[in-house]
DNA sequence: TATTAATAATTGTATATACAAATAAAAACA
DNA sequence: TGTTTTTATTTGTATATACAATTATTAATA
């Protein structure tokens, strides 16, 4: 397949005279998508702040809540993440007494405790005020395309 | 402000009858947006294997390529990282002779060695590659839009 | 039924990244 | 000029994440 190298131009005057947003790394998949999903992490992290959970602890615990007994592959497949992370995640949540797991075989179930459906209003609120948060930066309509889109073109890069 | 909570209808068989592709967490931005990021940094991770860099290091290297006694600073504005990630990637290429540092004052530069030098070649095509890749899966327009849109929602979402 | 293959989960290890604090130098300013 | 503020970089520490290998169990199959 024929294809320029869109990075060609590039030189050292030209690089240095640059605002990031107009970097040749702007028009790079690699930077983009990082960047944004760490300034959207970031967002996260503050919305989920008064739980003292991160993001994927939050989420992760507000699925057991709402399946309780919920396995790890199923969160991995929902959460989008490696089995030997779920694993992690669940393990720093069992310490904070917020999940127990019980395997019987190889299969594994995770429930919340008592404690972690306290907190489920709190859990609720988090994720709301998050979602609240980027509309209110990036627009309702705007941010359900951009999902849309991101979710798309993720999964053609499948796996 | 109002918002209704897009995750409200979550509730236990529906979350369990879904495909990972409509799970409510396809809506949301957190796990969009990291769900492609893992997916480009891995096409991009392959892409550069042959260098034995990751990625970070591979741009990086080729940042001080294009701009000798390029300054930390500079690059963690371009790769849109901290400064402290910043030093410790430079750290990592010193260590394999591919930079070197000099400092005066509170002034840092990082100059590619002459092995970094013979290695140019192989870096411009490894970013090639990797753009070739995903132009091939995702298509060139597609691409270039989905680029522009990330750059630009990542923006709004500053600092 | 016995053997092989697939599946679920975990563990060991390595990575990239970030934040906060520390250091040091330069610039601003009073 | 002396003091304060800003800037550039580095260090210490913590995090999330992944991959590869391992364990254990179940399912498939010959």
């Amino acid at each position: 397949m024929e294809t320029e190298n869109i990075f060609a131009y590039t030189n050292i005057s030209y690089l240095c005279s640059m605002k990031t947003s107009e970097s040749c790394f702007s028009k790079c998949l690699y930077f983009t998508s990082n960047a944004l999903a760490r300034k959207v992490e970031k967002l996260a992290i503050d919305s989920w702040k008064k739980t003292s959970l991160s993001p994927s602890h939050g989420y992760l615990l507000l699925m057991t809540l709402e399946q309780p007994g919920v396995q790890p592959s199923l969160i991995a497949d929902h959460l989008q993440l490696q089995p030997s992370t779920v694993t992690r995640l669940i393990e720093k949540l069992e310490e904070k007494k917020l999940v127990v797991r019980t395997t019987e075989g190889k299969i594994t179930n995770v429930y919340p405790t008592p404690k972690a459906k306290n907190l489920l209003p709190t859990l609720q609120q988090c994720q709301a005020e998050f979602y609240r948060q980027y509309i209110a930066i990036l627009g309702r309509e705007e941010s359900e395309v951009l999902a849309k889109n991101l979710a798309h073109f993720s999964d053609k890069l499948n796996p």
